[in-house]
RNA sequence: GCCUUUGUAGCUCAGUCGGUAGAGCAAGGGACUGAAAAUCCCUGUGUCGGCGGUUCGAUUCCACCCGAAGGCA
């Protein structure tokens, strides 16, 4: 079966993921499915650096602003809908670049992950959170361990959302969550995957990264919170737990001052792109651009390199 | 000018009844298969402001100097 290429842009935030896909996707008649967790969201565009219709310049953004934020989402539902729009826009003949930040969507599409649709119970994971309250983290880590040994001695025991996601998977599937990670491993994936990243040296990346927040406090960051806040979205919510709403959200409601703010979402920021920089670093399928290069020319070149044709050739 | 308080890790500060020091945050490294912008793990030597004195030994006590904050003139 021959393999459907894709082409993915990936990397910390502020490395220039955005233009450089928008580039690639004018010159390889492409359309830009998003893998990015934040922007996923309505009403979240500021604070999710979310590329406006002039910066998109006419290219076609997928899974962005698909959902209220409200509403839950997870990688089992980004990864459903990303195939079935990659093939749609295969069918078309044009190509599917794949553009973000967020490592596991990322792995999960191109490693073509299976997520089953009966693994997962938000009542049973609500009913673990409460026993984890009332009886520790313990009761479940041996919990766990009756069951599924090996994710036992894999999890922390601190990490509590883990052994959890773990015993609900028994629960649901009757078969230990490690042994389905085994198994999905081996599977062969649909995609032929050309990745791309952009490096920078870390104190470069953070200077990007603290203008970046600036100018998000000047264009408004503030004011789209607030908003959020008076539809009566709160923290609890997944949405508002992002980077820049859960820091403006304390200091609407007055816990803090907005220099604290800027300043915890500029940290919060640096934390991030640091996980993710351990995230990608390990996959040895990225082409690493340096950000001393000319980018687009040298993403060209890879590309070239791995049988994508521009427009013009 | 005098009095008081203060000077310890990049920052905020503990501490050593004299045997050369430790937390939080920051920073660095790592993990990651249905919350992932989430969750979790590992990593702490720094002229203890300077110069002297007492002492076997001073960051700790004493004197002086320098810096900071406050008070009195």
């Amino acid at each position: 079966m021959d393999k459907t290429p894709i082409i993915v842009i990936s990397g910390p935030t502020a490395s220039g993921k955005t233009s450089l896909s928008i580039d690639i996707a004018k010159e390889y008649n492409a359309e830009i499915v998003s893998a990015d967790s934040m922007q996923i969201y309505k009403h979240l565009d500021i604070g999710t650096a979310k590329p406006d219709m002039k910066e998109r310049d006419g290219i076609i953004h997928h899974m962005i602003d698909i959902i209220d934020p409200d509403e839950n989402f997870s990688v089992a539902e980004y990864v459903e809908m990303a195939h079935d729009i990659i093939k749609d826009i295969r069918e078309k003949n044009k190509n599917a670049v794949i553009v973000g930040g967020t490592g596991l969507y990322i792995n999960s599409l191109v490693d073509d992950i299976d997520f089953r649709k009966d693994d997962s119970d938000e009542n049973l994971r609500e009913e673990l959170n409460k026993i984890c309250e009332e009886k520790g983290i313990d009761y479940l880590w041996k919990m766990l361990e009756k069951i599924d040994p090996v994710s036992a001695q894999r999890l922390h025991k601190n990490n509590t959302r883990r052994i959890i996601r773990a015993i609900e998977f028994y629960k649901m599937t009757g078969i230990p969550i490690s042994k389905h990670q085994e198994e999905t491993k081996k599977k062969v994936s649909r995609y032929d995957p050309c990745m791309i990243a952009i490096k920078w040296d870390m104190d470069k990346l953070y200077e990007r990264i603290e203008k970046r927040v600036d100018i998000m406090i000047k264009n408004g960051l503030e004011n789209e919170v607030r908003n959020l806040c008076e539809k009566g979205y709160t923290k609890s919510m997944l949405s508002m737990q992002g980077i820049g709403y859960k820091e403006m959200t304390d200091y609407i409601y007055g816990s803090c001052s907005l220099e604290e703010a800027v300043e915890k979402i500029k940290i919060g920021t640096r934390h991030y792109a640091k996980r993710q920089m351990t995230w990608f670093r390990r996959d040895n399928r990225i082409h690493w651009i340096d950000y001393r290069e000319n980018i687009l020319e040298r993403a060209t070149e890879i590309l070239k390199e791995n049988g994508y044709k521009t427009n013009n050739t």
